[in-house]
DNA sequence: TTACACTATATGCCGTGGCATCTACATCGG
DNA sequence: CCGATGTAGATGCCACGGCATATAGTGTAA
């Protein structure tokens, strides 16, 4: 009587254990890689990253796509602005926000950075997990933070 | 040519992405229901309930569970110490480590905690996740955590 | 244009974790 | 038993996010 069409229930909190552990162990891991190879953290790779691939966003498109609060953002920005990564210009169609572009600092280390944490990624899951399951597993978490996303699930207030 | 044996190679990045937000807007989202009911956020919880289930732990054990630095946990534990939930007794075969054990408030408290906890996983992805995908998706994870554990991938220093 | 409601974000205070450091205790070789 | 080395965890300083609040700037309607 195993598995049946809809699965037999899963174990949520044990998944949910899992995914948090597997997901610290390996943010851990990418801080090291690039602190000690570029001096930024995962975090700062991400926004440096998004900056590059979303020229013109602004501070709320960030908060958005990392879910976190809006003021956490800006302080973000304020610190790669401080390491001459970032630029604040002027928004001429909206003078309240600023358009967020990468300076060539900030951009020759995101695609420095770029390789380092393709690399060590690669290294951490790439050689462990192969094939199939794992296509599942991208596939099926790609659904969820879409479900998520939609919903506006777990945005923090400020 | 699709579907090697080995899968086309997965976008490692893509993947990581969605893992990093899946775990941060469900953990948002239950702070947000726990706080609201219980007073405690979700890396509370969790600390509560480990103890709860592996009693005569020390703050090392915690600590390895959920992968932070032995600075951080000691000063979690001062944290749910103040507010009466655990206590450090006396560790009898080493004098330099406490055995961590939950006070009859605590264990009340986790007790109640896990009932919203549970509940409010299941919203949020039990009804959208089910059957087959998330079983996959559950047990690669949890390959994924015992091999990055057993490496020790991704342990803070302190 | 003036008032009012709304929006974007900047800022202050706090909780929490990383990392370095310090101390007490444990352990091992002699 | 003694000194050297190792280990558990406590503590200080800093980075960073949540949340509440403050400040501009925008849009709308009278």
């Amino acid at each position: 009587m195993a598995s049946t069409s809809a699965g037999d229930a899963i174990d949520l909190s044990g998944f949910f254990a899992d995914l948090v552990r597997c997901e610290t162990r390996l943010y851990n891991a990418l801080n090291d890689r690039l602190r000690e190879r570029h001096g930024i953290v995962t975090s700062q790779f991400e926004a440096l990253r998004y900056l590059r691939d979303h020229p013109g966003s602004r501070v709320a498109d960030l908060a958005a796509e990392f879910a976190i609060g809006i003021g956490a953002t800006s302080k973000s920005v304020d610190r790669l602005e401080k390491q001459g990564w970032v630029v604040r210009q002027p928004n001429p169609s909206d003078r309240r926000s600023s358009l967020l572009a990468l300076t060539n600092d900030g951009l020759k280390l995101v695609d420095a950075a770029e390789g380092t944490f393709t690399e060590r990624l690669a290294e951490l899951i790439g050689d462990t997990l192969d094939g199939p399951p794992m296509s599942t597993v991208a596939q099926t978490l790609s659904e969820l933070r879409s479900v998520l996303e939609r919903d506006q699930i777990g945005m923090p207030t400020g």
